[in-house]
Formats: C-alpha cells, sequence, structure tokens
DNA sequence: TACGCATTTCAAATTTTACTGAAAGTTTAG
DNA sequence: CTAAACTTTCAGTAAAATTTGAAATGCGTA
C-alpha cells in the first residue's frame, strides 16, 4: 500500500469509528483528512478530496474550530482562508475528552443532583433503591 | 417531584444521552427503565411503558443481553420471559466500557497497526509525519 | 403430538439526521 | 468605494437509522 491510499483508508476509518460515537461522519473524516496532512488544507481540497458540498465543509470546520481540534489560518494578501489540526495526539484526547464532558456529562450530573434531592413521599423502600441507584452512577 | 416522574425523567435523560453517544435511544431508555426497577419486568411492560412496538423491544433487549448488561429470567411453569438489568454501576460501567473497546477500538488498531507497516514508496518526509501520527494515536 | 401462548424475524414505513446548492453576506485589494 | 473572491446560511432534499407490525417460528403443557 501506499502513503495516498493508506491516508484514504485512514480518513474512512476514522469516519465510521466517529459515527459509532455519535459524531457525524463528515467532521470525523474532516478531522482525519486534516490529521493526515502536513500542510494547511483549503476549503476547496476538502470539497474535492471528500466528495462533499461546500456548505458542509463550512458546517463542520466551524465544529472542528469549536472543539478547538482545528485551526484557522489567512496567510497576508490572501482572502482564502487555510486550516490545521492539531497534531499532539495528547492535546487531541484531552480536548475531545472534555469537550464531550462539558456538552454532555455536565447536564445529566446535574439532573443526577436534583434527582436525589426532591422526591419523598411513596414506597420507602423504592425510593430508597432508586436513590441508591441514582448516587452510584 | 415525586418518585414515579422521577424515574421517567430519568429514562428520558438516559435516552438523550445515548443518542449523544452513539447508542440508540430506545435501548438506552430501556437500560434506563430497567435499572430504576427493582422488580423483573416483561416484554409487555416495556412496551407499555416505553410506548414502542413488541418487534423494537425484542430488538434492543437482545443487544442489552448481549452487552451483558441484562439478563433473562425464566419462573418456572410459565412460558413469559422476564428482564433484569446489572444493578451494580461499577460493572456496569466495566461492561460497557469492555464492549465498546472490543467492538469499535479492537478494529481501528489493527487498521493502524497495518498502515504503520506498510507503506513505503513516495516522499520519505510525508511518510515519516503519517507514521508518526499513526503511532502517537 | 397438537394447541396456544410467547418470541423472533424482517421488509416496509417512518423518523431522524446530514447534505446540497444557490442566494445572501463579508472581506480586502486596488 | 467597488468589485472580485470567498464564506456563510438555510430551506429543501437525500440518506441513514430506527421502528413497526404481521407472519413465521419456537416452546411447554396436556
Amino acid at each position: 500500500m501506499e502513503i495516498t491510499e493508506a491516508k484514504q483508508q485512514f480518513i474512512n476509518t476514522w469516519g465510521a469509528l466517529g459515527t459509532q460515537w455519535g459524531i457525524n461522519k463528515t467532521m470525523a473524516q474532516m478531522h482525519a483528512l486534516l490529521l493526515v496532512q502536513t500542510e494547511a488544507v483549503t476549503q476547496d481540497q476538502i470539497m474535492e478530496t471528500l466528495q462533499i458540498s461546500r456548505g458542509n465543509v463550512n458546517m463542520n470546520v466551524r465544529e472542528l474550530v469549536s472543539w478547538g481540534l482545528v485551526q484557522r489560518q489567512t496567510k497576508t494578501g490572501e482572502r482564502k482562508e487555510y486550516f490545521v489540526a492539531e497534531k499532539d495526539m495528547w492535546k487531541v484526547a484531552t480536548l475531545i475528552i472534555s469537550e464531550r464532558k462539558k456538552r454532555e456529562l455536565d447536564p445529566i450530573i446535574k439532573l443526577l443532583g436534583q434527582l436525589q434531592e426532591i422526591e419523598n413521599t411513596g414506597d420507602a423502600e423504592e425510593i430508597k433503591a432508586f436513590k441508591k441507584m441514582i448516587k452510584d452512577i
């Protein structure tokens, strides 16, 4: 296998993995593409490589940037924007985990706190079991 | 808030969280339902509580069982099946993590190994960067 | 072995989620 | 200030995932 093919396969597999983890396929693929690319990449290059529309690229780039996984770059004297991915894998992992925690876990933890607090009438055993379960989570 | 309402809210939120993590909503809700239920539960009870079809219950129960999160029980002299969830949250977490690892991570790790191995022609710098990236993951 | 209740299967329908493309909006060099 | 060059938005469309429901199958009892 040569390098181009290897990169392609990596992009596809990364995309598939993303899907299984509740991350949209295109976003995962774009991330993979930017990871394997040493040089900064333009919107058009992404469109062509992944065969997707301009709007789609735009939305997912924005999302990747908001996760802190990708940065925008502008070269002086050019209107065009370039994109580069964070390459330090340790940082990447940290960013993903803390971002998901913030967006998804924190809300449910808050709810669990509330549930722990407030109910009190009814079958005592049942309530006790429920509270224990919530607490354990 | 009383216990019934609290349980309901827990089921809904758990379902929503599941969705965000690439687990289908019904499966997550069913798991939540079985968690908050002290007693073993039948297919019909699940259908009624979550307002879903028999086929749907069947498929998702099977999936939960295959994850080891739920067990089937039969009472002697009855054809009917009852379901109970693993209640030890530590075990639950371990099961989920190891199952997802097995199903999703292992395949990509295998691929990464392959990618690490085989390509060798082309721009040396590019290949080096790619291999480093793969290795870091 | 046959009957009836319960579970399983799976193609079709529905629901949810993602993508496209064209119009509107921005930015910057000149 | 203007126009060219990009970027962004979003309603409509397309694709993917989930759910239904009815037919087929399995199981236990008599």
